[in-house]
DNA sequence: GTTATGACCCAAA
DNA sequence: GTTTGGGCCATAA
């Protein structure tokens, strides 16, 4: 059932602690679902209001900005990276080799 | 059941 | 570290 797929995918994110990152694919894997880093992204389009998930620490593999590029959030996950103390790279890109999450053990 | 699209990833240049 | 091309899986029409 796919929607089993989104508890997964949901319990990963929140692991995600404040001033980090993860990108896709970890999240996929980590969630069990290998290879299916797309599905990771339209389960978070997904996501309603109250789920609770920080989606805005979910980023591409070279950690830059995915939005659905319907001027939705347009700056605002950059905005709420920032303020969990995540710092950008000149554009709009994040260091991975530092704000990368790792979920380690 | 097939075609088309998608908040992507990996390997190579 | 970045860009280009090819590929994988799932959802929608």
């Amino acid at each position: 059932m796919a929607n089993d797929n989104i508890s997964k995918i949901e319990a990963v994110v929140r692991r995600i602690p404040a001033g980090k990152v993860a990108t896709y694919g970890q999240i996929a894997t980590l969630a069990g679902l290998p290879g299916n880093a797309r599905q990771v992204g339209a389960v978070l389009g997904n996501l309603p209001d109250d789920s609770g998930v920080p989606w805005h620490r979910v980023v591409n593999s070279l950690g830059r900005i995915s939005e659905r590029g319907s001027g939705t959030s347009e700056g605002l996950q950059r905005h709420e990276l920032l303020f969990e103390g995540v710092v950008f790279s000149d554009s709009e890109r994040i260091d991975l080799s530092v704000y990368q999450w790792k979920h380690k053990k």
